[in-house]
DNA sequence: CTGCACGCCTGCCCGC
DNA sequence: TGCGGGCAGGCGTGCA
């Protein structure tokens, strides 16, 4: 599913009923995702109160009354889903009234403020891990992350800086979580188009202008993704299981073969593949 | 150090 | 209908 948008969209639907809520039940349906789960997990969970919700990059961190953050990552496929209590039905009588867990629900946790919250992930490229809070820049998967792209330390200097040593496509640079978290394919060939920026551009070749340049139009991807709810598109679901909508707002991503949207521009959108991953643009509109 | 191919896993869509 | 191939929002590993 998921790039920073979509993470962000969850961390909003897990926060009302997760934030401030106690952990009554974790049942840990299978030992792994991608790594094995941390050594009793479910007993580390069991009782803990989530203090804070947080989110790094693609990553949501959970720091719990016990010392420890709860990391989860959505992989490709990973999905977080509720189903909140209402009216006057007793907290234990909801959770009997649920349905058992279906194929791919790894994880499902039943907090205090009355809702189970499941962890469904088909292709299991997801993960989660228990942390010291206090050690959280150590963690392997945190440590070596850049700057958040909606925050000041991302920059126009930072990103220039960044960018011109590098020899590999401009593309391939964008995806690269250590110069900044959180874009993934999708929000990369967008902002490259928003840009007007050949996604086979080397990155250290780009002007200072051009570098400076993509920083806001980065912020304005991603502010506009959130506010959307993120992109749907096979299985992408928010907590609440409605779609998000910004993938109606896709200029090139998953365009092959359509006309560019650009006023004027009579080209149509191409597709390549870039280190393994496809790169969607305009021939005319990027150079 | 950099850049890139590969593998992890399941599901879906397309062409035959 | 069934089957094989290609594709998918990520990212760590290992190689040159």
């Amino acid at each position: 599913m998921p790039e920073l948008p979509e993470v962000e969209t969850v961390r909003r639907g897990l926060m009302p009923v997760l934030e401030g809520a106690r952990i009554l039940k974790a049942d840990i349906r299978r030992p792994d995702l991608r790594w094995p789960f941390p050594e009793n997990m479910g007993a580390r969970l069991t009782g803990a109160r989530v203090n804070r919700l947080r989110r790094r990059s693609k990553y949501i961190l959970a720091d719990l009354d016990t010392g420890e953050t709860l990391l989860i990552h959505l992989g490709m496929s990973g999905r977080m889903l509720i189903d909140q209590k209402s009216g006057p039905t007793g907290i234990d009588a909801f959770f009997h009234t649920l349905p058992t867990p279906a194929k791919h629900d790894h994880v499902v946790l039943d907090v205090d403020s009355g809702a189970r919250i499941t962890f469904n992930d088909a292709r299991r490229f997801g993960a989660m891990d228990l942390l010291d809070t206090q050690q959280e820049g150590t963690h392997p998967l945190l440590a070596k992350i850049g700057p958040e792209p909606l925050s000041n330390a991302f920059d126009g200097p930072y990103l220039h800086a960044s960018l011109k040593t590098r020899k590999t496509p401009i593309k391939s640079a964008l995806l690269d979580q250590r110069i900044v978290a959180g874009l993934g394919n999708i929000y990369v060939c967008e902002t490259l188009f928003r840009a007007g920026i050949s996604p086979k551009t080397q990155a250290g070749q780009l002007t200072k202008h051009a570098a400076e340049g993509l920083v806001p139009i980065i912020r304005d991807v991603l502010t506009e993704a959130i506010a959307a709810g993120g992109s749907s598109l096979k299985d992408h679901r928010q907590t609440n299981g409605e779609l998000g909508y910004f993938q109606h707002s896709f200029q090139v991503y998953g365009r092959e073969g359509a006309p560019c949207t650009s006023p004027g521009c009579d080209a149509t959108i191409l597709r390549i593949s870039q280190s393994g991953r496809s790169s969607f643009y305009c021939p005319s509109c990027q150079r």
